[in-house]
DNA sequence: TCGACAGCTTAACACTGTTAAGCGATGGAG
DNA sequence: CTCCATCGCTTAACAGTGTTAAGCTGTCGA
């Protein structure tokens, strides 16, 4: 029970918000599993326990760092929505600003959208813990809805839905995942996969 | 130098055999990370060190199971491609069997094509030490090839035929990686993630 | 001045991958 | 037969990991 009174996001505490900086820093230099705890612990000058008085364990530290890349994605989204004319440009527009977006930071595209946590795997709701990740795919959702002939089904929106996210995350995977393999044209490529995904949505 | 003439596959030694068995096993159960060498040992009945004795690492280790997915998969792309009377229908069907593939043996498919291992990073050609990889993305890039107009560029061939597979692997990567995530039905959206990458093609 | 509490550290536990050193049996040479 | 080398395997350790129980220390209110 605390005296304070003024509403004040703990997030925004000075040690958690050095901890936060530090990790995400190291992080995305590094990668998830070649920072240690206690090396992250040395950068910032505490002793490693310090990190699990703000943090219940690494897991939860860098779940905060995803929800951040979560963030940094809906809001691009947002921004594009509502700049956009058509539908199926906002679509196709988000989807290469998703691309690009982890190809520019490709650490937090991997703990964002390439690593399977225990804490989304145990519920039945895949957002439950996730509110940004469910608000993130659900504009891609009704985006594409609107781009879909209106007497279209739900199983249709969500199949539609989730194949056109499908091919993106497959392209930004790979760029990802094996950055040197000769790719070609990485523009055309996205270009490609995004065109023949959005366009055959009738 | 031995005296041995006669020409025996090492990897065929009961006790590599032994390893590599249990390694698949556990390995397919739990997933890379969670089998540690110890355990490994223990299971098979004998030091870690012994593991040592015949992989440099646990890396190389795995690296053999990833042989193996290979061969599973480049296996059953000849299969289809001796079976399938267009090309386009030869490519859909390999597509499908990736995708299928990949669902029956999740922890393979994130070894295979998920991992980035040390060993294709430090090269400049990504094939270099996996000649099977190579041979099985000749094969696609071949199919894709013939799919196209005749006077296609070689990198028009190129682009398309990473366009189709980062598609198809974007859906396996997502299926794999999110299993309880409500997708809704697979079969629809794998038909809808191919049919709509493959039949761009022009 | 005393005591409580917050903030931080020390030291440990149970793991991990990996390796240097050594043990014991087997089998060929003298 | 004896000796020695070699092969197959193990023990014990190193350096690192995530994590936590216990304790120290300085500040601040009573």
């Amino acid at each position: 029970m605390s005296t304070q009174t003024t509403t004040i996001d703990s997030s925004q505490l000075p040690l958690k918000m050095l901890i936060l900086d530090a990790a995400r820093k190291l992080f995305a230099e590094h990668g998830y599993a070649q920072v240690s705890m206690r090396k992250l612990a040395t950068t910032i000058g505490y002793s490693p326990t310090t990190i699990y008085h703000h943090f219940k364990d690494k897991k939860e530290l860098f779940l905060c760092l995803t929800e951040e890349t979560y963030r940094d994605f809906l809001h691009a989204i947002n921004e594009i929505l509502s700049a956009s004319k058509s539908p199926k440009d906002a679509l196709k527009n988000i989807l290469h600003t998703f691309v690009t977006m982890g190809l520019e930071n490709p650490n937090a595209y991997r703990v964002g959208f390439m690593m399977e946590t225990d804490l989304w795997k145990a519920r039945d709701s895949h957002f439950e813990s996730n509110p940004l990740g469910k608000t993130m795919y659900d504009r891609i959702n009704s985006c594409v809805k609107k781009c879909m002939s209106p007497n279209s089904t739900d199983e249709d929106v969500l199949v539609t839905s989730n194949s056109v996210i499908a091919a993106t995350h497959g392209l930004t995977a790979l760029l990802v995942t094996y950055p040197n393999f000769e790719w070609g044209p990485v523009n055309k490529l996205k270009k490609q996969v995004i065109d023949s995904a959005v366009d055959s949505i009738v």
